[in-house]
DNA sequence: GCACTCGACAACGGTATCGTAATCTAGTTA
DNA sequence: TAACTAGATTACGATACCGTTGTCGAGTGC
């Protein structure tokens, strides 16, 4: 395990790579690549959102290194670099569960 | 394993967990409690910040159910609700890792 | 009671970011 | 060459968020 020092810049990189993630239209994209790699259009019409919206979004997630980019003639096919991210969603998601039956168990009280 | 179904509405949730982590006042406050509890004002003498600051992002990561909170007199002592948040940090700083090899790796060719 | 401290809260200015519309470039096809 | 398409880029308005300042309530000690 790489033990990186938590250094205050470190944790400015780490904070930006958070808030790439931080947007469901982001996530939603993310999602949509799970299976395979897709193009930009492709995107535009599983995510009903606009096409210079998923542009902005796809070049966000590449600055940071979350997807890949292929050009092909005129198509741009974007695919995950890796499943870490999935990794990350699933922490968030189960502390999403606990966080509920807390909740839960409180009004229960 | 949980396995949530990822509507957006779930996405969105997501998300807004992953926004509190996407800033770097609150990874340093979160780092700062990694070992034992804090009150507020251990808090704004470790990290630098101004107290009202402080006190707003602690609120957030409550809400959030990142830290608990526990009132004793004057003070209010706040801790991790639970560790993940650091499992969550080593996956992006390994991708931070990797993102700085494959970028050296492309300057050298 | 009075002064003091801790921490929460509201208001405010500055900045960042989202989504959209319009434009531009590059590659394809007729 | 002209028309078309995929996608990147720019400009812009709206909104959200950060950090600071000032203030208020609660608890403590003289």
């Amino acid at each position: 395990m790489a033990k990186t020092k938590l250094t205050p810049d470190v944790l400015a990189l780490v904070a930006q790579r958070f808030r790439a993630l931080a947007e469901p239209a982001r996530l939603q994209i993310l999602q949509s690549m799970r299976r395979h790699e897709m193009t930009v259009t492709d995107l535009v019409g599983q995510t009903g959102l606009g096409q210079a919206n998923v542009s902005k979004h796809l070049q966000l997630l590449h600055a940071q290194g979350f997807v890949t980019r292929r050009k092909d003639g005129l198509f741009t096919y974007y695919a995950l670099a890796d499943q870490s991210v999935f990794a990350l969603c699933d922490i968030m998601c189960s502390q999403l569960d606990s966080n509920a039956r807390a909740r839960r168990r409180v009004l229960a009280s």
